[in-house]
DNA sequence: ATGGCCGTGTTACACGGA
C-alpha cells in the first residue's frame, strides 16, 4: 500500500497538476491539505472517475483536508476532538481496507505566525489536542499513520537556512518540543527512520527563488504507530514535483507499507 | 546587493500562508 501526503495549496488551482501526478504516480491513498474549498465545490467526480473514493472536510477559502483512496474506506471522521468551538477544517480520519486495515489521519497543523500572539497560542493548543488524540490511537495497538503538513521544522538540519527561521512559529523551541511530545508517546517519524542528515525538504517558498536556491524546509511528516512502523518498506520525498508547471509550494511525502 | 509569490474571495485589494 502506497500512501502520500500532499499540501496542494488550493484544489481549484492545482486540479491539473494533481491529476497528472495521480495518473503517473498511482498512489493507493492520498492525504490532501489546503484544499481551500467547501465540500460542495470539491471536484469529487473528477477523482472518482480515476477510481478514487473521495472524502473531504473543507471550509470556505482556507485550510481544508481530504482523503483520496483506491481502497475501501471505513469509519470516516471529520475534525480533531478536544474543542467543539474550533471551526477550522484541519483533520480527517479513515480506515483503509487493504490486506491489513490501516487507520490514516490527515492533518493540517496551524502555521502559528506571528509568534508570540493568539495564532501561536492556537497552534500550541491544537498540538496539545493532537497529542491527546495520538495517545488514544496508540491504545488501539493497530497500524495507524498521522500524516500531513505539521508546520514544524523538527531540527536545524531540516532547514537550508536555520538561522532565518529562528524566531518563526515553525521552528521555535516550544513548537519543536510539542512535536517531540507527540513522537515520544511512542511514534516513529517515518522519513527519519529511513533517511538521515541535512538537505531533505518538502516545502520551498514561492518567493525569492527559494526552489532554485534549494532554500527549503522539511515540514510535512508521517508519524507511525509501532504496528505501522513494523509494516514500513520505505519513505521518501518527491522533491522533483516542485520544479514542474504551476506547482504547489509543498511536494508529496510517500510511504510504502506492507499492507 | 537586494528583493523577488501565490491562491481565494470578490471584483481592486485583503488576507493567509511559511
Amino acid at each position: 500500500m502506497k500512501i502520500a501526503t500532499f499540501n496542494i495549496n488550493g484544489i481549484k488551482a492545482r486540479i491539473s497538476a494533481l491529476s497528472d501526478w495521480l495518473d503517473t504516480a498511482q498512489p493507493d491513498v492520498v492525504l490532501l491539505q489546503e484544499i481551500k474549498s467547501v465540500d460542495e465545490n470539491f471536484p469529487r467526480e473528477h477523482f472518482e472517475d480515476k477510481g478514487y473514493i473521495v472524502e473531504t472536510h473543507g471550509q470556505k477559502g482556507f485550510n481544508g483536508v481530504a482523503v483520496l483512496s483506491k481502497l475501501p474506506l471505513e469509519d470516516v471522521s471529520h475534525g480533531l476532538s478536544g474543542d467543539e468551538s474550533d471551526e477550522q477544517a484541519r483533520w480527517i480520519e479513515a480506515t483503509v481496507m487493504g490486506d491489513r486495515a490501516v487507520r490514516v489521519c490527515g492533518l493540517y497543523l496551524p502555521n502559528g505566525n506571528p509568534a508570540p500572539g493568539p495564532k501561536y497560542d492556537y497552534k500550541l493548543a491544537w498540538m496539545e489536542r493532537l497529542r491527546t488524540r495520538a495517545k488514544e490511537i496508540l491504545t488501539l495497538e493497530e497500524p495507524a499513520i498521522l500524516a500531513g503538513d505539521y508546520n514544524v521544522i523538527p531540527q536545524d538540519e531540516d532547514a537550508a537556512t536555520p538561522e532565518s527561521w529562528r524566531k518563526d512559529a515553525l521552528a521555535l523551541p516550544e513548537s519543536r518540543a510539542a512535536f517531540r511530545r507527540v513522537l515520544n508517546l511512542g511514534y516513529t517519524e517515518a522519513f527519519r527512520a529511513r533517511r538521515l542528515g541535512p538537505g531533505h525538504y518538502s516545502f520551498w517558498d514561492y518567493q525569492a527563488g527559494a526552489w532554485n536556491k534549494n532554500d527549503g524546509i522539511r515540514i510535512d511528516h508521517m508519524l507511525l504507530t509501532p504496528q505501522a512502523a513494523d509494516l514500513m518498506q520505505d519513505c521518501w520525498i518527491e522533491a522533483e514535483l516542485r520544479g514542474r508547471e504551476k506547482p504547489s509550494d509543498h511536494v508529496p511525502v510517500w510511504i510504502e507499507l506492507d499492507a
